[in-house]
DNA sequence: TCCCTCTTGTATAACGTTAGAAACAAGGGC
DNA sequence: GCCCTTGTTTCTAACGTTATACAAGAGGGA
């Protein structure tokens, strides 16, 4: 049988509300007594029940995590680096996956684990402006992810632009001028890899580079398989790219799989750059480039987020002064963008957690590569 | 403000009790009654608090799974599988990670999580038999993994040795000769990889083959940089095998990478086969081989154990009824061993859920490639 | 008509905790 | 010696739900 506060104040001979002084570390509790109490606790093995002290409090310690995919590995690391900050306040992490379906980002966000947890960080895809307009739940929220949406929840994003431009623009300064993105979704226009693509057009043009529309190549995922069939087709159809941007490392790496099977060697042929900095990328038979987000900062940032809308329901969160610096190669110094629309009693701010371009000579080929294009 | 049972109650001018009736689908209740209440609930938007009810059914709905690392996509993906599982039963995970470290392993086992979690799934690493013997928690808890302990647990894992015989029967059969294990962990003999070395060793002594202690590689962890390191050294020594049998995927991955520095072709030089089936290792330069355990059946029953335990305390679980048979090539019919010691008052039964060792000729050869040792 | 059963709904007591008020003892100033 | 203050402990009422016991009303058989 499970002992509980009660249990504990009959052996040590006092009130429940003193054991319970002496567990929560309540001043005016006289050292004998506290001796006392504390025997008859550990006598007993008494541990609190969460769940008790939570219904009284209206707090459970409890934050919700949503990922599309956990099989993704971008996810996982950040759901790993999520634990470690909720931790290091004390919250633990339940951690849920949407299968990048519309209906179960909607779930989540509508508080179907209603009232048993205390924030929600969600990682959206497929979830629309008015969907989250229209959420009735105030229990806090915060975004991450590169969908952004007009509306007054903080939301952690590195700056995809200015990432796939930088990405781009080294590209072109190693003398590439067929670059090719993989991982367009076209069937709609907002979607994630929409500013990555924008970063990529706008680069070329800032180069005076024409953005052969050729180039870009659709996907229906963003898996190693979705990688691989893009790039093929891309082949199929007679292009020939001098590098590949890819929308992420499984895309890169799917890609980069036709390209062996192809006999294009990489870097020679085609130069290859990813995004999100996977450790599956540094072992591949070529390191894979890559941007790397920085995965720490964004698990910190969100659950400070959502611990400050906690502190403070009601008061705007200071969450910008926490940002920090990024010492990157062509990095983003993490700064706190403007804030967004005020409404539910606070503002929605844009946080940038900063990104590095980890450059690996091994897919982007020495300097003034030669170009078959 | 959050709107409760009682505020349902005021606006049907009904009693708090009926109310709960309605939304607890209990019978007895007047379909008048019912509606009148139903549309009272849509009306404020009722939700039912979760905690409250936990706190006086006595259950939260929530398990806990706690992996090693979840940046190990084997877990990641494991871990995608458990909630799932979980949600077909209504139930919820909260996912944790021990970072292989005995303390926090320790920690999760002894309910540190208390009164908020119905049962724990745990796949420990370092955790040693009297930690597990010395539990004073009550919590149901199921263990998986390759690690297995003589107590009154259930224990959902494959029969690692012979799957590991499996992998070196069918590298016997090409032709291979000189088979390296990668992976031992020399400092502890009842770590993890030791039922798949015992099983290399085995099948090589059924084969008459010596089993060539050079040809055993020690790793400190199992990621790809200890498996890149632990081929360079075991090629740094002399040693030119002609297959490798590695502990897992990623252990393989590292290995391979090295191979390609090191100009040694997969397969015509060296074999190589895995273990977990990553996805990782189907998009490689060239697709592992490798030991395919059934992730999506660990995690059923894994699930299924907990929910066992939890519908009848007392009495014994009956998983074997759902045990189920797999298709597999050389693999195991799920199947329900000997229950263990009894204990706690139920007893622990080893559930195998099945492997399949999946071949992908890419890294082996066809049949009876040329050896080199 | 009375009593008994069956159905439906209501009051009330938990579940284990925390917060606030109230009670109690001890000590000091008048 | 009395009252007031200070420090410590106890008492009681929540938090929102479900379970148990019970009450009220309807219907049927004697």
């Amino acid at each position: 049988m499970r002992v509980s506060l009660k249990d504990v104040a009959v052996r040590a001979e006092v009130s429940i509300k003193t054991v319970s002084n002496v567990v929560n570390n309540f001043k005016h509790v006289t050292p004998a007594t506290r001796q006392k109490v504390q025997q008859a606790i550990d006598e007993l093995g008494y541990q609190p029940n969460l769940t008790a002290r939570h219904l009284r409090k209206g707090r459970t310690g409890i934050i919700a995590l949503a990922v599309p995919e956990l099989e993704n590995p971008y996810f996982a690391e950040l759901a790993g680096a999520v634990i470690d900050a909720a931790a290091r306040h004390d919250y633990t992490v339940l951690l849920d996956h949407t299968q990048g379906s519309r209906e179960r980002e909607l779930l989540v966000t509508q508080g179907f684990r209603a009232r048993v947890i205390d924030g929600l960080i969600l990682n959206p895809l497929e979830l629309e402006a008015e969907d989250l307009a229209a959420r009735a739940d105030d229990t806090p929220l915060v975004l991450i992810g590169e969908r952004s949406y007009d509306l007054p929840y903080d939301h952690i994003a590195i700056d995809n632009i200015s990432a796939a431009r930088a990405v781009v623009r080294h590209l072109l300064d190693l003398g590439r001028r067929r670059i090719a993105f993989l991982g367009s979704r076209g069937d709609r226009p907002s979607q994630p890899s929409h500013l990555r693509l924008l970063g990529w057009q706008a680069e070329l043009a800032a180069a005076g580079v024409t953005a052969d529309q050729a180039l870009i190549g659709s996907v229906e995922g963003w898996s190693r398989a979705d990688g691989a069939a893009a790039m093929a087709a891309l082949l199929d159809a007679g292009q020939r790219p001098d590098a590949v941007f890819a929308y992420n490392d499984l895309v890169a790496i799917g890609a980069m799989r036709v390209m062996a099977e192809r006999g294009l060697r990489v870097p020679e042929d085609i130069a290859v750059v990813g995004f999100d900095d996977l450790s599956e990328g540094r072992f591949g038979t070529v390191s894979l480039t890559t941007v790397s987000p920085d995965k720490q900062a964004i698990a910190r940032l969100a659950v400070e987020s959502v611990v400050h809308q906690l502190a403070d329901g009601k008061a705007e969160s200071a969450t910008s002064g926490t940002a920090e610096t990024q010492d990157a190669t062509t990095g983003q110094p993490g700064r706190a963008g403007a804030p967004g629309r005020v409404g539910n009693g606070r503002a929605g701010r844009e946080i940038d957690p900063g990104f590095r371009l980890v450059e690996r000579e091994s897919t982007l080929g020495r300097v003034r590569a030669a170009t078959s294009g």
